[in-house]
DNA sequence: CAGGATCCTACCCGATACTG
DNA sequence: CAGTATCGGGTAGGATCCTG
């Protein structure tokens, strides 16, 4: 009973407590579609600061999540990608993008959305 | 591409929205388990408050996740369950039960593992 | 017993400016 | 260009008391 479900919500939490910043969501994503640099990834995630930027990828490598790469010392070029946790936590991400997607439609049916890109970015 | 991936987030971020309060996962947890009145809730979610729980409680039922019941007026007695879409939101905290559960064994720190999921479902 | 009303604290995030 | 420092605000959540 309580038992067991505590011990369900250990790995809920853990994993929360990786995705719930802000922008974890969005930055996993974005590093699922390519390895970006930091200037790339602000151009796409619209409204975050610098600062938070770093906060959050910082913890994401910290977590396991991200890897960070740098080449070269004068002008700084770092890269940032997926590591294979990363890769297996955006697929969970996918469910959670499902359901989402299916109960802000009111729908009980899978969507296809057909969107402009001038709506989106 | 980029904008499947911001279709992708806004049902990520709508569910996060949903599941991210402190308390939230847990609660939903416990209501799939069986139907509970505050106080039962209460006491299995070790260290919530009252003001809390009830706040949840209806943002949930905001949400559509939960459902209220009251049953007499004098000695207020009330019953908070899942909804269908509860239920099915459930579904989907597994796999990041499942995910956190195999990340947090893979580091150092070792914990107990989910013995038999059918008890909790 | 359910849960509202207050007060309070901590933390996350934003804006901005700065350094190597 | 990557990242840091500083300041400030909004807010979730905790503690406590109170009521129908």
């Amino acid at each position: 009973m309580a038992y067991d479900d505590k011990i369900y919500q250990l790995g809920i939490n853990y994993t929360l407590a990786i995705i719930g910043g802000k922008w974890k969501s969005a930055i996993i994503c974005q590093l699922g579609l390519q390895s970006q640099r930091p200037l790339e990834l602000q151009r796409h995630l619209v409204g975050i600061s610098p600062k938070v930027l770093t906060k959050q990828l910082r913890q994401l490598e910290a977590d396991g999540i991200v890897s960070r790469t740098t080449c070269g010392t004068v002008p700084p070029k770092v890269v940032y990608g997926l590591t294979a946790a990363g890769r297996s936590l955006r697929e969970t991400l996918v469910t959670l993008s499902i359901w989402g997607e299916q109960m802000a439609t009111q729908s009980t049916t899978p969507i296809t959305i057909i969107h402009d890109s001038s709506e989106i970015f």
